[in-house]
DNA sequence: CGTGGACTTGAAATGACTCAAGGCCGGTGG
DNA sequence: CCACCGGCCTTGAGTCATTTCAAGTCCACG
């Protein structure tokens, strides 16, 4: 899987929404033939990225909007004092760089966590493009509304209180973007650093470290570095939904 | 300021972006005189909601994205179990309902936190008007992509380790966007209740209560349920940044 | 004036953090 | 090929902030 994109002829997959993978998966989404090709033309070249390897960063002018076709990423921002909060993880079909339509600036930042092929939607040609096929338009506000989604869902996993339940969903939302893809859920690959997932959830990395012996020792997976297997999906369910008991954050007494 | 509604003509309010407040706030922001006249041709009337009342609720077809006028909103998710988690709060200019643009229904709950004042704008009027001015539809997508940035906002608050760290960029933010709207930053009428402000930061009720007994011991507010005055601003500002030296969270160490 | 919900406060329990040490692995250079 | 190094990860012990549990107060409202 992470040699897809070394393996095919790079030259080949340029220009070519109709035969991505992905196509059902991001922006071409619904939309026929005739305006695929219109989209194609929007398309610049792919962009190959190392590990650690910057897509943007903060304060970078607004020019595309990317596509992740292989690999992963992280976004990011971070303050004055160099501190980092993770916004989220990015798999193939990922549509990152939203952050910036609004002040035509970058206010976050992405980073590749392996070698990654990304798509590279340049706005003045994807505008263009909008304006002559009213169902794109229809279907990039459709993207970014999931994107807006996507952050509820980070929200909601911030907001527990209990660390191994927020680990626990991180997994089994992880598994089923797996699925997604058509790739096996119960097989995961964390291309992401113990660091990065603590920080995303808001935990330090001692208790995620010691949260996945713990799931280890009840299991539910089986951690061997960054493959992780999940070998009871019912028990992981169950720890998503466990303690949500705490009387304070049960109702809506507003 | 809550009664500000109630004293203007309702009727005369209808439709007439141009003579909002607002304007520079919400959707017109940029967009010109013709063009504004258009656009108020998408809006249709204005509605009012009492404390509690819902805007929409999960589930709901989507056909309106909402402009807050006056008053306050929050909107919140809840799970299967009735456990909530609250996504944000909303002042006057802020639009709500873009989670639904994803789906066609809302995935989430908007509920008025005091008599509100509130624009309607059906979307398929709107879609009708972007069609005809593109700058619109680049104006729709700024506002959502501003949406995305709040949500970012959001995520590093709760990725906070100190809960009155968190508490401070939550009272410090909500000063800010009292002084965007030309009031007062010092002094805030929190409409949202203390179990709110817990669920949206992710802590218990009681945490709460006791870090604003401990900012007002500080001299940092002055607290009287939910008048809060900020006594000391550059305090406020001081302990928004104050214990982010934990390591784990300090640099980009992926 | 009484009731109920929102809020506050105290005391105790606990789960996550902090600090510290050690293990593991991949990469590098001899 | 092996030894060394450094970053990532794990584990342990102790501390502490936050949660939990339990009263009790305040205020709005009927």
């Amino acid at each position: 899987m992470a040699d897809e994109s070394t393996v095919l002829d790079l030259s080949q997959l340029r220009r070519s929404c109709s035969s991505c993978a992905l196509s059902d998966l991001c922006l071409p989404a619904g939309i026929g033939g005739d305006d695929l090709e219109k989209l194609d033309m929007a398309i610049r070249d792919k962009r190959m990225l190392d590990r650690g390897g910057a897509l943007y960063r903060d304060g970078d002018p607004f020019h595309a909007l990317y596509v992740v076709r292989s690999g992963s990423l992280k976004t990011f921002v971070q303050d004055d004092t160099g501190a980092m909060q993770i916004l989220g993880f990015h798999l193939p079909g990922d549509i990152v760089g939203f952050d910036a339509l609004a002040t035509d600036r970058h206010v976050s930042q992405a980073e590749a966590l392996e070698r990654s092929s990304i798509c590279e939607l340049p706005y003045d040609r994807l505008q263009q493009v909008t304006s002559e096929v009213p169902a794109l338009h229809r279907q990039l506000m459709r993207v970014v509304s999931r994107e807006v989604v996507e952050e509820h869902r980070h929200t909601v996993v911030m907001g527990r209180q209990q660390a191994q339940e927020q680990l626990a969903i991180f997994l089994k939302s992880l598994s089923d973007r797996y699925q997604r893809l058509q790739r096996d859920g119960s097989m995961l690959t964390l291309s992401m650093s113990r660091y990065d997932i603590a920080n995303y959830l808001g935990l330090v990395v001692e208790t995620v470290s010691r949260l996945f012996s713990r799931l280890e020792e009840m299991g539910v997976l089986e951690v061997n570095r960054k493959a992780v297997t999940i070998r009871r999906p019912d028990l992981l369910a169950e720890l998503c939904r466990s303690s949500s008991t705490s009387p304070s954050r049960q109702r809506d007494n507003g």
